[in-house]
DNA sequence: TTAGTTGTGTACCTATCGGTATGAAACTAG
DNA sequence: CTAGTTTCATACCGATAGGTACACAACTAA
């Protein structure tokens, strides 16, 4: 088996610093030089590691939805289809307008990418966002706890929908506290 | 009074084509060429007319809230609480998702452009919509006919984060109809 | 020690970015 | 017609974009 130069940088703390960047800048905000300032690598080991800015960009949204988005996953394990809703709005509160990291949502951004050299990223976040709507529908479907006359379909892509709202809020500027009164009025008007 | 030779182009007209194309593209994904292309003009004409990208996009964006933008002050005259709200979301609707129209609203892909050239344009975007929200809160505070237990500042932002929802899922490409269902249900939710 | 392999650092590539210098063209006032 | 003024078209500017060639460093296997 082949040895050869260990690599003098952990990939997985060079992607983490990568998403920070894309998260606070953009996909089409961001440079190289601003990618391998931060993430301490020069150009060639970029290359070498992660292929080029949009398969990087591609692991980054992954890492992304494994690590700040998995809220969204976890949220679908809660008992009652109430408390999905209220994990998810809360979650996008925290998640968008959190201290420590970027304000908005990586994902939501990057729907805003629409240069030419985008489309392939703009397309990734589409497809995650879809799954991610998709998987939620279903669990509502399984909820017997939620009004009546809400049609899980339905509901899905309301919920989705303000939970974007509260993203593009938080991306102008909002704080947590105050989108987190929004939040909460959205859940009494949604689930009374 | 001095002569000089006359314009080639009309000036509202191209500031048209540029709308189309920011609207399209985003600042950040647009280019001069793209610019002067669309707007059928040189660069050194589109400087002398409306001064460099960022000013241009200034021009642009007030010619969106006059335009295309114009039905949220008009909803504000509607003669309901309730139905000032229901003319912001089915506005909202009928802009990020018209078929003549780039999908998206240009006011919220403005806020994600995060990039080192785009912080004025940012700014631009988001004094816009923190004036929107004022005076739909001032709107709100003279209606009579809404659910007692609203605040109207919090209304009017929750009103103003649905919005933004929508024009994301509209960038996003939801269809029409599909927004349309969306808004009425959060209508529904909201007014009952 | 030596061959083979892989990562690193520098220096460079072409294309395009936003923006401009310059001179000819088209107009008005006298 | 001429002088003055404004716009138009071409050609260009320095800076930076994403991406890579190449030589060297650092490791493993024999």
């Amino acid at each position: 088996m082949p040895g050869g130069r260990p690599r003098s940088f952990d990939a997985d703390s060079a992607l983490d610093r990568a998403l920070e960047v894309f998260w606070r800048h953009g996909y089409e905000g961001t440079s190289l030089t601003d990618l391998t300032t931060a993430m301490g690598i020069n150009k060639p080991s970029l290359y070498a590691a992660f292929g080029n800015k949009e398969e990087l960009f591609a692991k980054v949204l992954a890492r992304y939805l494994d690590g700040p988005g998995g809220y969204t996953a976890d949220a679908l394990d809660a008992p009652t289809g109430r408390e999905v809703v209220e994990q998810l709005i809360h979650g996008a509160v925290d998640l968008t307008a959190g201290e420590n990291t970027p304000p908005g949502c990586l994902c939501v951004n990057s729907v805003h990418a629409c240069g030419p050299d985008a489309h392939t990223v703009r397309q990734d976040a589409i497809t995650v966002r879809r799954a991610g709507e998709a998987a939620l529908r279903r669990r509502l479907e399984q909820a017997t706890d939620l009004p009546s006359h809400y049609d899980p379909a339905a509901l899905a892509a309301l919920v989705h929908t303000i939970s974007d709202g509260i993203a593009v809020q938080a991306a102008a500027g909002r704080s947590h506290d105050e989108l987190r009164q929004i939040g909460d009025l959205a859940l009494r008007a949604l689930l009374g």
